[in-house]
Parts: structure tokens; sequence; C-alpha cells
DNA sequence: TAGTTGAATCGTTATATGGCGATATGGTAA
DNA sequence: TTACCATATCGCCATATAACGATTCAACTA
């Protein structure tokens, strides 16, 4: 119960919602490409990246001091596998949502963090 | 995105999500029978129920002055029908779901509610 | 070694949530 | 009409959540 309570709770939020999706659009992103994307302080958005890895929605791996997330595989709780599956197809479509994949270009090519030494996917 | 937040905050309490497991055990139940199965106020029951149904998870009749929760058909919300067939799965284990099921005969038969006059399913 | 940078943590604030008892509402029955 | 019963709503309280800026921590770089 708890598990799920968890994975609940990450999901009960819009912008760690939009957080899975751009995640999904862009396989890998770090706290200081999303935090302008998602328009919320830094630390708003280290937090947000707790309550996910802790409900197992996404992980991460570190590249010097960068800490790459990606959306899980879901191993470790078949909750969150579940609902990282209905996500793919279910709110594609939030206007919030779109107007943030419109600046993942520019995110990228300019990024807050000086990230020209990160490795190509 | 309202809507998903909606049916995902709905699911974020471990009372209401075993109201749900409930209803998929007993197809009908009332607050009066729901308040003495999980413990808590008349009150208490009636807020978890208006949020579960404000996310169309749960849907009622009126017979008399009862109010008679069912599961929802979900045809309302494509989130809530997808949860509520996850949830048919999920979560029969929980030690305090198992406790609250073996109850549920004895509520029946001495409800806190007068309900002799409740027609059967 | 010192400085820089990305991320996490801390402290604070405003709001949301979950619980209760008391009260209001609306239907039933005497 | 009056009494009663099942629900819903209200007011209150304690705790949880989401946000921020400031600080700390860790790792690379000069």
């Amino acid at each position: 119960m708890k598990e799920f309570i968890r994975v609940m709770k990450a999901l009960s939020d819009p912008n760690r919602v939009r957080i899975l999706k751009l995640l999904q659009h862009q396989q890998e992103l770090c706290v200081c490409e999303l935090h302008p994307l998602i328009g919320l302080a830094q630390s708003t958005v280290s937090k947000h990246m707790k309550l996910l890895e802790e409900a197992d929605l996404v992980h991460y791996y570190k590249q010097g001091s960068w800490i790459i997330y990606q959306l899980s595989d879901g191993e470790e709780s078949v909750y969150a596998k579940t609902m990282l599956a209905n996500l793919t197809d279910w709110l594609s479509d939030d206007p919030v949502l779109e107007k943030m994949l419109e600046t993942v270009p520019k995110v990228i090519r300019e990024p807050n963090c000086s990230q020209y030494t990160r490795l190509p996917l």
C-alpha cells in the first residue's frame, strides 16, 4: 500500500507529471535544464526529482557533477511501471506541457548550466 | 491535466483506496456501512466519498434516505476507468484491507444504520 | 589549493489535506 | 406535525505539501 500511495502522491502534482512527460520526449535531462523549462527554482525541482525517484518513476546517473535523470524502467515497482506506460499516451495535449516542449531546443542549445562537456546520447 | 490530477489525488489516501477495494468486493455500500468498516467518523467518510465521486471513481443512487455507493463504470474519465481496472488486481493483499473484509459480514448483518428496508441486490 | 558550478538540504511561509465533533439537510415513519 | 435517521456541510485543528531563497556539499577546473 505504501508503495502504491508513494506513486500516486508523486503523480498528484502537475509539475511533476510534466517533468515525466519532458523526460519521455527528451530521454534525459539534468536539474539545470529542467528548472528553466518548467519555470521553478532549482531547489524546488530538486525536491520534485527526489519524490519521483523515491516512487521509482525516474532514476539517475552521475556524469561529473551533473545528475542526469531518465524515466525509470519501473522494474522496482509495478505501480510505477504501469503508470509510466499509461503516461506515454496520456496528457500529451496539455497546453502548459506543449509550451515547455517548444522551449526545449532553446534550453538545450543555451542551457542554464555550462554543459558543453555533456556527452551526447 | 486537472482531471488526471483529481484522480491521482483521490487515490493518494490509503483509506480512500480501501473504500474502492471494499466496493470492489461488495458491489454497493452506504456511508453508514463504510464508516464502521474503515473506522473513521461518518463525516470523514462522507468527505472521502465526495472526492472519489468528483474523480469519477464512484457513483451513487438514492434509496430513500440512503446514499448507495458503487464503483463507477468510468465512462466519464479514462483515468478513472484505467485506475479502477488496475485496482482490481492491485493491493488485495493489504493487511488492513483484509481485516476490514473480515468484518464485512458482521457489519452487513448488524449494521450501524437501520437498513432493514434496503433492497437486496 | 582556491574557485566555480550543479545539486541537495535547510528554514520559512502559504496553502492543502485529513481528521474530528457539531450542526444542517432531507427523506421516513409514527 | 413531530421525531428520527442517514448524509452532507461547517468550523476547527494538526500535519503535509509546494514554493522560495540561502546555505551546504561534491566534483570538476584553473
